[in-house]
DNA sequence: TTGCGGCGTAAAAATGCCGTTAGGAATCGC
DNA sequence: GCGATTCCTAACGGCATTTTTACGCCGCAA
């Protein structure tokens, strides 16, 4: 099941490895570039800004490592070596060259998926300064005040949003009803939890993936509603 | 070399392996905490608030996996699972319960400490001052009113969440029916200790690993009811 | 043994909150 | 001004939570 559709890079120069990660990424639902050699990889990289990157050691015009740095020189993506070399100082110099992940061919293609999902967890959660909630199907940039949902663009209200924004300062800790009106509606409102009600509904309706059981707008029934993100 | 004396938690029954990981890893100039179960090794986590944790898969107590979601339920921190499963599958599972890398035995020290670097490299670092109590298998964070018992969210209703606050208030000591009546249902229910009763069992049921044998939610006969907490 | 008080357990009954819907008022852009 | 959007109000059914009610267990003392 794919996240929100990742572009994944693939530096390799083996044709057939290639076709074979092709197939099982885009399976995935990842948007896959290819590059056959370093330099075509490098430029690739820089062009297409994947989310990732699988980077394999052993590639013709120059070493792997170099890939490595050069990626490293400008941007923190993962980078997952797909190495023959299972020598143990071939990994240490590519882990501490900057690379994420190091997977010994031959592997495991569901092994290299998860440690994929591992990577792409992590930047999800190092990007700080800039804030993307991502809600199931649903994307949130608060900076931006974007909201997307399968890609597609959605509206929010300025009541929407704020309720949104609220919650969102609190990722994963309940908001009570008091603190929500206060921050949407004014101190003068505390006492008006049914605009709660329904304006979150609005929310799940526009947001979550099935409105009726919402998996990232918990009420907590008493006391406020919380926000829980999936990275 | 080492990072700057960074606190690395072992989580390993066996006790060869881990004399074996604690030279090496003070060596790196790492701070080491020793967990020989997976129980120990959840409390510890908690308590020690450690920079990392290192997790074998095949603990005596319970499954490895649980303790990586259980860290996960409040934490996330960096988790390097070590374990002698080389199954694929086994992998999968491990990495998306949680655990940043899967090292497998034997394994080569040089890897291990360069996959920790990874680790640490891209730890993100978690929220400041929390306090969150750790109740066997469960732990509590007041703030966030999140609570989890082996990894999964347990959800607590207002009253229950009262009652756990007020005797967390006073970790370790006794309070009093009256007190309890007060804070939790208002200075008007003083004489309603069954109300106690009712509620106190339904905390011991969400959070006691064995309910019909409490170990943390301690009753004073006569008196009131007392909060324990591991560390 | 028997009765009693404190405690634990269980399930039904009552309460109040919450989700949902629809329609009308206010506001904004044109 | 007019339409469209946004916001507020009101009502109802369902359900989580709370409260009520009832019973079994244990230790203790008469």
């Amino acid at each position: 099941m794919a996240e929100a559709r990742a572009t994944l890079l693939v530096i390799e120069d083996d044709a057939e490895i290639r076709r074979f990660l092709r197939s099982a990424l885009a399976a995935e639902g990842y948007k896959v570039v290819e590059s056959a050699n370093a330099h075509r990889g490098l430029v690739d990289a820089a062009s297409h800004k994947p989310d990732l990157a699988i980077v394999d050691l052993g590639l013709p015009d120059f070493d792997g490592l170099q890939v490595i740095r050069g990626i490293r020189g400008w941007s923190p993506m993962p980078i997952v070596v797909l190495s023959a070399r299972a020598r143990e100082h071939a990994k240490i110099e590519a882990l501490d060259a900057g690379a994420d992940d190091y997977v010994t061919k031959p592997f495991g293609v569901g092994e290299l998926l998860a440690r994929i999902r591992v990577a792409l967890r992590h930047r999800a959660r190092s990007r700080e300064g800039v804030v993307v909630l991502v809600l199931g199907e649903a994307t949130v940039d608060l900076e931006a005040r974007k909201v997307t949902r399968r890609g597609k663009d959605i509206h929010l209200t300025p009541i929407e949003y704020r309720l949104l924004a609220c919650l969102a300062a609190h990722l994963g800790m309940v908001v009570t009803h008091r603190q929500l009106l206060t921050e949407v509606w004014g101190p003068t409102h505390q006492a008006d939890t049914h605009y709660l009600r329904i304006y979150m509904k609005q929310l799940r309706d526009k947001l979550e993936s099935d409105p009726l059981r919402p998996r990232h707008f918990v009420t907590e029934t008493g006391v406020g509603y919380r926000l829980v993100c999936d990275d």
